[in-house]
Formats: C-alpha cells, sequence, structure tokens
RNA sequence: GGGCGCUUAGCUCAGCUGGUUCAGAGCAUCUGCCUUACAAGCAGAGGGUCGGGAGUUCAAAUCUCUCAGCGCCCACCA
C-alpha cells in the first residue's frame, strides 16, 4: 500500500483522471440508446467560440455535470451534448479589431470572402480554448459530439429552417425602424439592446410660425434630429394648440416649414405638450408619419454622423453635433429652457455604443404563430422552469411577443438564403438555380443573393435539433438521436437568456418537431463580487477560473460554488486581489472539506494496513455492531435520501451541505473517532478487518455521493483505498443503494444524546480551566432503561471526553467536590476537586438554571393552555410534556448542586 | 408605470410541507490544544428582539397584508 501525502493536492490528480476517463471513453453514448436504459440527457448551453472561462460557467456546466454524473451514476443513460456558438457579432467585431490593430485594415477592405477566410482562420487557432478549459472543470460531456453552430448540418438546418419560415409566411421583410449599432454597422434585436437611466440636458425649442405671431415649445434630448423633424404634433384634444392645427412652424436652424399635426400619441401632460416628429429617427414617431402619410427624413447615416440635411453640421458626429447644435441654438435664441432629464437610452449589448434608432430594410421574424404553443407548454407544465416563479416573466413576454428581426449586416454568420430578381421579386431557396425555378424565371437571369446575415441566435434556437442531427444531410429530419434522447431532460442556464434563447427553443422545437426541446429548466443564480457587482473584465472583478482551479483544486472550486449558489438567487463571492490576480478566497470552503477528505482516507488507509487487511475481507456480521456502528449505518441511508430527495428537487446547495456533514460531522468528528476505540479494543484481526470493512464501506458509498460535485478526488480515493485497477473508475459505478430499513430515528436519538452528554463534559472541562488532556474521575447516572447502552458506549465516553471510564451512581448517591450537569434527565459528575473554581461554577450553574427555569415557564405556559392541549399534534404535546419533566428534574439537581457548592 | 426577487450573527448564507431544547453553518473574533488522519486540523466561547408594523393560528424566521430599503426584468412620454 502506498503512502499518502499529509495534504492533499489536487493538480495532478484532476489531469490524471480526466486523461483517464476520456482514454475510457465513459462519457460516450451510443446513437441509439440501448434496449432497457433510460435517457437522460442535457444539452450544453454553447459557449461563444472566442470565449473564455468564466465564474458563471464554472457555476453553470458544475450544476450539469452535477447532474449528469448523478443520473450516469444512477444507472440512466445519460449524454451531455456540448458545442460552440459562432456568436456572430462578438467574434466579427473581436477579429475586425485584430486586424484594426496589426494590419491596419478595416473588413471591406479583405472583401467579405477574404474577410470570412481570416474569421476561420482566427477561430482554428483561439477558437474553443473555452472548451479546454471545461475538460479541466471536469465535464463529463460526450466531446465527440461537439456542434459548432457554423458545421455543415448545423448550416444546412439553419437554411431549411429559414425557406421553411419564409414559404409558411413567418419570415418577411420589411422597411423599419430597428435598433442600429453604429460600431457594428448591422441591425440588432430589441434583445441586444440594453437600456441604461442616465441624464441628459431636455431642451425646449422656439418652432415659429410661417406666418409669424410667436411660436410653438417643443421639447427635445435629441436636438441633433431637427434636420429630420416632417411635423409637430398635439393632442387632438388640447385646447391649448387646437387653433394651431394645420398651421406650419418652422425647424430651428433651417429654413423648413413643417405643419402642426394632431395625435392621440401625444401625451397632454408632459413637457409643454407639443411634439416633434421625426419618423426616421424615432420609432414612435415613425407610426405617427405613417398615420399622417408624412415623409421619412433620413438626417443622421449609417455611422451616426449627420447627413447632408443638416447643412452646416453634415459629417459631423451625432454627439459632436448635439454640442454644437445646442450651442448655436441658444446664440439664436430658439431655446426656451434647458434642464436636466433623466431617462433611459438604448445601448448596444455587445459593443457598448448608444444605439440609433435607423431606418431600414431587414428581416423579420412573425413571432405570435410560433409564441402560442410555446406559451401553452410552459403553462400547462411540459416545460417547468426551477424556480417557478420566471414562468411569469416568460408569461409576459410571450404575450407582449414583437417581431424578431433577424437579419444583420454582418459577414462572419450564416448568409440569408433569399435571392433577388431583376424584376425585383424575391424568394429563400437552397441555391439561385432553386430561386429561379421558384419564381418561374428562366435559367439566363441571373439572381442576387442577400448580403445579410442572419442572428446568432436563429441558429442557436436550433439547438436541440441540430446537436441531434436533424437534417444533417438535408434529407432526415428523424434521426435516432432525435428519437432516442429528444426532448432533453434539463437544461441549465442564466435567466438573462430567457428570451434570447429558452424561450425561442421552445418555439422552435414546437415548430419544426411538434416536442418541446427540454422538461426542466434550471435558472441558474448569478455571481456577483462582494459588493454585489456583476462580474466583469472590464471591473477586474472576476476571477480566473484557471486560476482559482491551480490554487484550490477543480473539485474545490466546483464544491464552494454550488455550497454557495442557491437556486434563483443571486450569489456574493468576495474577490480579493492576489498578486495582481483576482482571487476568491471563499474556496478555501472546499479546499478544506477536499483535504478533510482526504484525510479520513489517509486514516482508514492507514489502520486497514495496521489490520493487514486484504482486498477479500468481509464486512461485520449485523450482530457485531455497535451503538455506534448502526448510528452512522443509519446517518449513512439517511443521507443518501436526502442526496435523491435534494437533487430531485433541485435543491442543490441542500445537497451539498447534506454531504459536507454527513461527511464531515458525523463520519469524521463522531464515527471515526468512535472507531479508534472500537478498533483499540480489540485486538483480533478478523474483528479489525471486518471493522475496517464496514467503514470502508461506508466511506466508499459518500465518495460516491459525492462524486458528482467533486469527481476528482473521489475517484482518486476510491483507487487509492479500493486498491482498484485504473480501468475501472467511480465515475461509471452506480450509487449505493438506499435501504430504508436501515434509517432508524429511534437509534439515531438516542445517540444524540450520547453526543450531548459527550459535548457537555467537554465544556465542564473547557469551562472550568482544566487542560484538556487532563483525565478525571467520571461518574454517571442515568435512567434504568439506558444503563446498558451507556454501559456499551462507557468507553467511547471516557475517550471522546479524555476522562477516565465513567462509573454509574445510583440513586442518591454523590460525589464530593464534582463538576456537575444535567443532560436529559442523565446526571454528570466530573471530580476536580483541586481545580473547581467555585465562583466561576457557582455563575455556571446559575446560567444553567435560568435556562431551564424559561423551559420550564415556556413548557408550563403552552401546557397550561386548553387550546393548544386540544389542537396541537398529539407527539407535539407528548413533547412538551417530556420537556417540561426534564426541566423540572434539571432544575432540582442543579439547585442542589449550587447548595453544595455553597457549604 | 407593470412584474419578480431579496432583507436571519461583524461577513457570506442555510432554515424545504408552520411545532422535536429552532434560532443554525462556514468565515472572522476570543480561549485552550502539535490527543499517532487532518493546524487546510481538534475542543470550547462570545455574538442575532430572524428589516419595521399589523393580522391569521393553540403555535410564525416560516402563512397573509402593509411600510421601508436593496436588486433584477419588462414598458413608445418627447
Amino acid at each position: 500500500m502506498q503512502e499518502l501525502a499529509k495534504q492533499y493536492s489536487p493538480t495532478s490528480v484532476e489531469s490524471t483522471w480526466y486523461e483517464r476517463w476520456m482514454a475510457a471513453q465513459i462519457f460516450a453514448i451510443p446513437e441509439q440508446l440501448p434496449k432497457g436504459k433510460t435517457p437522460f440527457s442535457i444539452l450544453m448551453p454553447p459557449p461563444n467560440v472566442t470565449g473564455m472561462l468564466t465564474m458563471g460557467h464554472v457555476l453553470n456546466h458544475s450544476i450539469q455535470d452535477l447532474y449528469i454524473r448523478y443520473k450516469r451514476m444512477c444507472g440512466f443513460q445519460a449524454v451531455w451534448f456540448p458545442g460552440l456558438d459562432h456568436a456572430g457579432i462578438a467574434t466579427q467585431s473581436k477579429v475586425e479589431g485584430m486586424l484594426r490593430e496589426t494590419e491596419g485594415i478595416g473588413r471591406r477592405d479583405l472583401g467579405r470572402e477574404k474577410f470570412v477566410e481570416r474569421v476561420y482562420e482566427w477561430k482554428e487557432k483561439y477558437g474553443g480554448i473555452i472548451l479546454q478549459q471545461l475538460r479541466r472543470l471536469g465535464n463529463s460531456c460526450d466531446w465527440d459530439r461537439t456542434l459548432f453552430t457554423m458545421d455543415e448540418g448545423a448550416n444546412r438546418a439553419v437554411e431549411e429552417t429559414f425557406i421553411r419560415l419564409f414559404d409558411a409566411g413567418l419570415i418577411y421583410r420589411g422597411k423599419r425602424i430597428i435598433n442600429w449599432s453604429p460600431v457594428m454597422q448591422s441591425a440588432l434585436s430589441d434583445e441586444e439592446v440594453i437600456m441604461r437611466e442616465q441624464t441628459d440636458k431636455m431642451v425646449t425649442l422656439k418652432y415659429h410660425f410661417e406666418d409669424g405671431g410667436g411660436f410653438m415649445s417643443v421639447a427635445t434630448v435629441r436636438p441633433e434630429t431637427i434636420f429630420g423633424d416632417v411635423a409637430v404634433a398635439v393632442h387632438p384634444k388640447d385646447d391649448r394648440y387646437s387653433a394651431f392645427v394645420g398651421k406650419t412652424v418652422r425647424v430651428p436652424l433651417t429654413d423648413r416649414y413643417v405643419p402642426i399635426i394632431a395625435d392621440d400619441y401625444v401625451e397632454k401632460d408632459f413637457g409643454t405638450g407639443c411634439l416633434k416628429i421625426t419618423p426616421a429617427h424615432d420609432p414612435n414617431d415613425f407610426e405617427v408619419g405613417q398615420r399622417h402619410n408624412l415623409p421619412i427624413l433620413v438626417s443622421i447615416t449609417a455611422d451616426a454622423k449627420l447627413n447632408e440635411l443638416a447643412g452646416p453640421y453634415n459629417g459631423l458626429d451625432r454627439f459632436d453635433a448635439r454640442k454644437r447644435i445646442m450651442k448655436d441654438l441658444e446664440a439664436a435664441e430658439l431655446i426656451v429652457k434647458s434642464e436636466d432629464y433623466t431617462h433611459k437610452v438604448g445601448y448596444s449589448e455587445r459593443g457598448g455604443e448608444v444605439v440609433e434608432p435607423y431606418y431600414s430594410d431587414q428581416w423579420f421574424v412573425s413571432m405570435k404563430v410560433l409564441a402560442e404553443p410555446a406559451l401553452k407548454a410552459v403553462q400547462e407544465g411540459s416545460v417547468r422552469f426551477y424556480p417557478e416563479h420566471w414562468t411569469k416573466t416568460y408569461e409576459h413576454w410571450m404575450t407582449n411577443i414583437r417581431d424578431w428581426c433577424i437579419s444583420r449586416q454582418l459577414w462572419w454568420g450564416h448568409r440569408i438564403p433569399v435571392y433577388y430578381a431583376p424584376d425585383g421579386r424575391f424568394t429563400a431557396a437552397h441555391s439561385e438555380q432553386e430561386a429561379r425555378t421558384k419564381l418561374g424565371l428562366d435559367d439566363s437571369i441571373s439572381m442576387i443573393r442577400d448580403e445579410d446575415s442572419v442572428d446568432t441566435w436563429f441558429s442557436s434556437w436550433l439547438w436541440m435539433l441540430t446537436t441531434m442531427h436533424w437534417l444533417d444531410d438535408g434529407i432526415t429530419e428523424d434521426t435516432s438521436l432525435l428519437r432516442s434522447y429528444l426532448p432533453t431532460d434539463l437544461l441549465v442556464t442564466g435567466p438573462d437568456i430567457i428570451f434570447f434563447w429558452v424561450a425561442r427553443m421552445i418555439m422552435a422545437s414546437l415548430y419544426f418537431k411538434n416536442q418541446v426541446p427540454f422538461r426542466d429548466v434550471y435558472f441558474t443564480s448569478i455571481i456577483r463580487d462582494g459588493d454585489g457587482r456583476k462580474m466583469s473584465k472590464s471591473l477586474g472583478n472576476s476571477p480566473d477560473p484557471l486560476f482559482l482551479f491551480d490554487k484550490y483544486g477543480a473539485d474545490a472550486v466546483r464544491y464552494t460554488t454550488l455550497y454557495l449558489a442557491p437556486l434563483g438567487l443571486d450569489v456574493k463571492v468576495n474577490v480579493v486581489d492576489d498578486n495582481g490576480k483576482a482571487d476568491a478566497p471563499q474556496m478555501e470552503f472546499g479546499r478544506n472539506f477536499a483535504n478533510k477528505i482526504w484525510n479520513a482516507a489517509r486514516f482508514l488507509h492507514m489502520k486497514a494496513s495496521e489490520a493487514g487487511m486484504s482486498s477479500n475481507a468481509q464486512s461485520m456480521p449485523e450482530e457485531e455492531w455497535s451503538a455506534a456502528d448502526r448510528w452512522i449505518l443509519s446517518r449513512f441511508h439517511s443521507t443518501i435520501h436526502a442526496v435523491h430527495e435534494h437533487l430531485g428537487a433541485y435543491r442543490i446547495t441542500e445537497y451539498t451541505r447534506a454531504l459536507y456533514d454527513f461527511i464531515w460531522k458525523d463520519f469524521c468528528d463522531w464515527y471515526v473517532e468512535i472507531m479508534k476505540v472500537q478498533f483499540a479494543e480489540r485486538e483480533d484481526p478478523a474483528y479489525r478487518q471486518s471493522l475496517m470493512r464496514f467503514a470502508l464501506d461506508l466511506f466508499e458509498g459518500a465518495l460516491a455521493l459525492l462524486h458528482p460535485v467533486m469527481p476528482f478526488i473521489t475517484e482518486e480515493i476510491w483507487h487509492v483505498i479500493g486498491d482498484r485497477a485504473d480501468d475501472r473508475f467511480l465515475a461509471a459505478s452506480a450509487l449505493p443503494a438506499f435501504d430504508a430499513q436501515r434509517v432508524d430515528t429511534a437509534r439515531e436519538r438516542r445517540f444524540e444524546l450520547l453526543q450531548q452528554i459527550v459535548d457537555e463534559l467537554r465544556m465542564l472541562k473547557s469551562q472550568s480551566g482544566i487542560k484538556p488532556g487532563q483525565k478525571l474521575p467520571l461518574y454517571l447516572r442515568c435512567a434504568e432503561d439506558d444503563k446498558e447502552f451507556f454501559g456499551a458506549v462507557a468507553s467511547v465516553i471516557a475517550s471522546l471526553t479524555r476522562n477516565e471510564l465513567p462509573q454509574f451512581l445510583a440513586e442518591g448517591q454523590q460525589p464530593e467536590s464534582a463538576l456537575s450537569s444535567v443532560v436529559r434527565g442523565v446526571d454528570l459528575f466530573l471530580v476536580a476537586e483541586s481545580v473547581i473554581d467555585h465562583d466561576k461554577e457557582r455563575e455556571r450553574l446559575t446560567k444553567e438554571l435560568e435556562r431551564l427555569q424559561n423551559l420550564q415557564r415556556s413548557a408550563e405556559q403552552k401546557l397550561g393552555n386548553e387550546r393548544f392541549v386540544a389542537n396541537a399534534k398529539q407527539e407535539v404535546v407528548d413533547a412538551e410534556r417530556t420537556k417540561l419533566q426534564s426541566a423540572v428534574d434539571g432544575i432540582a439537581k442543579i439547585q442542589d448542586a449550587l447548595s453544595r457548592l455553597a457549604s
């Protein structure tokens, strides 16, 4: 048997076992579900191809891996489908940035084809690093099934779904006001815009009447848009202005005159009650303009500069222009007033710049038809959310859903499969030829393909289909993977992508496959730093998980993260600086736990070898079991039960706590200490070996239960203490079976009494300033029924409290000059003549007396209440009676001890 | 403006269907221990009127209402 280091060092253990698991292919599953196997499947939310592992991933993936490993060990055919997202905007902007920096060129300098080539090159070089990082975390995915959203098969599926939706009239092209990113030069969906509150100047401008005689006061926070003004609107029922409707006013700083119109959209009570209408640069104004047949004047360019309509401001950036215009307005005395105004402004989720409402041609998915069944699926429980309250958010979004702008003016992504004929007609098709056929055009006519790409999420929403090879070959819709593993069982993701991804997957799955994509959705916590801020690279408050793995071990990071992260709540992780790196010292918790487990294993290993145990030693027969053996067995089976209960209900923190308590408190603090006594008391090797076998079985069972959250250390120890071959794996083993017969609450309760007595004796010693190692004579008086029990555990009490073997007192007997106490009717005396500090002892006894008197009072009060006795459950009333009785007994004994002290 | 969530020890959080000596854990603090698995440890201690108030109930940290504070999401008042 090998010697084990005193401290557990995770680094080499973790890499070794991951390699062995991979080599043995224990995470790989067959395409066809084997007969008799029940599937359990999870779709990994594909990380961005450019992504780096974050604490968010750690939380997310630890949960997924926990369930995959747990279900695998429960005998399911467990499969975790991994993948990568091409992340259109994120990746393109990263590569564009790199090109600009290193070569000083833009994408347009290269042209589409060359640029996309460069992105692919870049992806080959740097992409997918995160998948390696996920291996460090221990993810037990079926890596052979890794899918990239721009793989051939996925491309086909994207194209096919676009064409089908187009043909069904659910994808359409329209000229609308959309969210425009001037940096990316692309449209964004509503979901990609973050509204942030900020304070800007709101200026009230003078729009002078064309026929003289004063002006209309119009407020705006965007004076640079006045060049796109086409009207001033007032409310139809606003008496102040009704006389002016139909007149024309002059747009400030221009020679243009625009009409005053009346429209319900205007709020009478806001500002001056007059609203400038700029259809090209505000979605609401656009609608007002449509109603009144107003022209659309575009005065801002795609890169957010003013154009020729702005006269002298032509070519100025929108924000520079604003400043200049403000100044000029002031000089021209066109400002009524200017005041601070707090409002929300849309920012691009990716680039962080202010989004510009922009009038352009885009592609949209009509969402109503898709949303209806998807809403129903959640309301009827075909898909369940954890925590459940997210269904409200989901319902609200789904019932107020707006069409999805899917076109992006990007080159990195899936190109829209639409072809335009010279006559202006267009259609979606797999090829130019097919497009011609669809439109009934002659082969000689050449068509032009749409330049745009689709939103990244337009491929992600097919994830449950593409990972399982739907239309992979362009033909087969019903693959064996889909038959075997769809619907998947669990999706683990952050609530921030409930609209982006979760809702849309439900829609796509129901529309294209008429099945829900998953049964349960677990929404994770959001990890924040100690000050409650979201972790982000720019704040430097985001620890690099790889650094944490190196410092604490991946097991420790997984364990601590899950221990800290309750279902559906934000979780705060303290972040401190460690030589310039962000560190999360709370991870010590998991590291210490790992070390504790390691040392428990060391102890068992050592004792087993001391007992000369061989691998075929039998466990103790039942008749040999001591009270402690039975107790730990009962606790063990209670823990198995708790593990299934907690994980079944997604109470993951409870699961981690249950194992912490069992392993550290029950097994290490109590059982191991008792084992030492039992081991020392009987020297015969047969007993010792059988005891060690018994303890090892339990410990290995606990390792199995812990494996889903701490896969590496459990695998390592399982091999070391079991002396197992390298090609056998805990990861591929079964969890210990739960046996309800072994749970004995009465026995657990009696053992708790023993624990309380030990605690009390330790406290007596410690509080009286007696050295822990000083052995004192110990006397004990208990009920006749308990004598056998206490007789059996006498040596345990002596050893754990480091006193002499307890002697039993008869009624009335009393040692002189002893520290005394009473625990649930059991009298305790520690004889310590020379060391008793009488004042201290009196103080302690008085305190205890008070506590018991309070207990007595509260019990008497309750029992004196007829309604309590009549209404409460019998066992509650009985417990109260017992409590009262033991308080009364205790009081008498304490008073007696006090009087002895006085004498 | 609408919706959701949170508030328990100095800090981070448990406390699942109201009741068992229920007010807990870890960290931090204090005291004592190198007791032959573990000082990343062992033993002990101090520390909270469970955000305020009202209600339901024999019984409330737990259920209801309300107020306050914090956070998140959604929403077209310039």
